[in-house]
DNA sequence: ATCTGCCTTGGAGTGCGCTCGAAGTCAAGT
DNA sequence: ACTTGACTTCGAGCGCACTCCAAGGCAGAT
């Protein structure tokens, strides 16, 4: 294939100076935005929408080159990302939950009530279209039942 | 409120030569679009939409004055269109069931088979969003863990 | 040195499903 | 006769969430 992608990116031990701003953990790895893209199964147009869009908590860290560079939290919060939306969550509603992230500790009465109506909306909508498939799986069994008297039909024609 | 909406069409008893179009009953009650919208709970919007778009099995009947009116299999109609929709089969989805639909018996197969891989496409779906549902509930578990906590803080805090 | 290939940006384009507006018709009420 | 209000058509517009494009940068391989 081609040769090793994050080849001036990870490097597991050096002690580039940024590497305190992330934690106190000596380096993460970082992975380019094609395979962040394989990890979150988002394509890398999105996952830049995303940012450009203020749905990340913070600006992605960029290599010497000006390419972005994902760590393990950058990941985490995607995948958070991909539920709300995935659940059917708005992305300026999204927004809001980063926002409210982003300000830091003291609204996590306001965050829990997000996620809390959120879920509240998720489950109406699960009832809801649980209901229909219902009446969806009526439908098949009408059908069902029709060819099945017709294969009767054929197998009397055919045997008779 | 308006003086009875469907005052031109809604003639219970009315040997009018269109009514032996619809089936051998004398005459149906039939509706102003309005009132299937209020029924459906579609929109009249939508309703002309859906129609224009080829989503009905044929076009609505009219009044001497060119309004639509409904009729009772209209509103069955709609009503699986509602299902099908609602459960998130796209538009182009649903003409091509109302076109197996329109053209008559014999392909009873085709449309049982439509119907069945949108179930299993909508049971997927089901099981996705339930599946992040469950992420965002041990995330609104979280929160509300570390409020209790603080709230037990500040009891003890406003107590001791 | 040049080629390849992944990355960058800003902005434009796409597909879906409505949703709305303008201009006009018709029937009933005053 | 005129007003009101619900309806008609056609076509444009909108919101959402991507999705794509053009032009260019940088690093490693040949």
């Amino acid at each position: 294939m081609t040769p090793t992608p994050s080849a001036t990116l990870a490097q597991p031990a050096t002690p580039t100076p940024s590497a305190t701003l992330t934690g106190p953990r000596p380096a993460a790895a970082r992975l380019t935005i094609a395979e962040a893209a394989e990890r979150t199964g988002l394509t890398t147009h999105t996952l830049r929408y995303y940012e450009r869009d203020g749905l990340m908590l913070r600006a992605v860290e960029r290599t010497s080159s000006g390419h972005r560079a994902y760590g393990e939290g950058d990941l985490v919060w995607i995948t958070l990302l991909t539920c709300l939306r995935a659940t059917g969550m708005p992305i300026r509603e999204v927004k809001v939950y980063a926002e409210l992230v982003r300000s830091g500790e003291g609204n996590e009465l306001v965050r829990l009530d997000l996620l809390q109506s959120h879920r509240a909306r998720v489950l109406a909508q699960l009832a809801e279209v649980t209901s229909h498939l219902g009446a969806i799986d009526n439908k098949i069994g009408v059908y069902t039942a029709k060819l099945e008297a017709a294969g009767l039909d054929f197998e009397r024609a055919a045997t008779g």
